[in-house]
DNA sequence: TCCCCGGCTTGAG
DNA sequence: CCTCAAGCCGGGG
């Protein structure tokens, strides 16, 4: 199997990511047949083009948390983009376990 | 080829 | 709950 098809396949499962849901990285990995590539999918989704249609920022850590610097331009669009889907944030910036995506 | 660095995870303390 | 170490693997120097 060549690292395309590891791509799409890591594509194709965030794609599936129901809206006011959310997966982990190493959710999305495992879905996309490569358990342990957890970083591989934060790769290819850091590399997505702008215009993307992809919802990238239905992807979070393990802890339910956004994997951006709280300060950053990045955490701020991926939070409005999942409030604006009703997914709710605790104080401590984490995701509920009941906004977690299962298949 | 080695080394370092990532939108990470998990298991031990 | 926090910090560390180890594993993971592709990309770039």
């Amino acid at each position: 199997m060549g690292a395309s098809d590891k791509h799409a396949a890591i594509l194709l499962v965030v794609s599936k990511i129901p809206a006011g849901r959310v997966a982990s990285y190493g959710q999305v990995a495992e879905l996309a047949g490569l358990p342990g590539r957890a970083r591989m999918v934060g790769q290819i989704l850091a590399n997505l083009p702008a215009r993307s249609k992809l919802p990238w920022f239905r992807v979070v850590n393990a802890r339910g948390a956004i994997s951006f610097a709280p300060d950053s331009e990045s955490f701020a669009r991926q939070r409005q983009a999942l409030e604006a889907e009703g997914v709710e944030f605790s104080a401590r910036c984490t995701i509920a376990a009941r906004f977690r995506w299962t298949p």
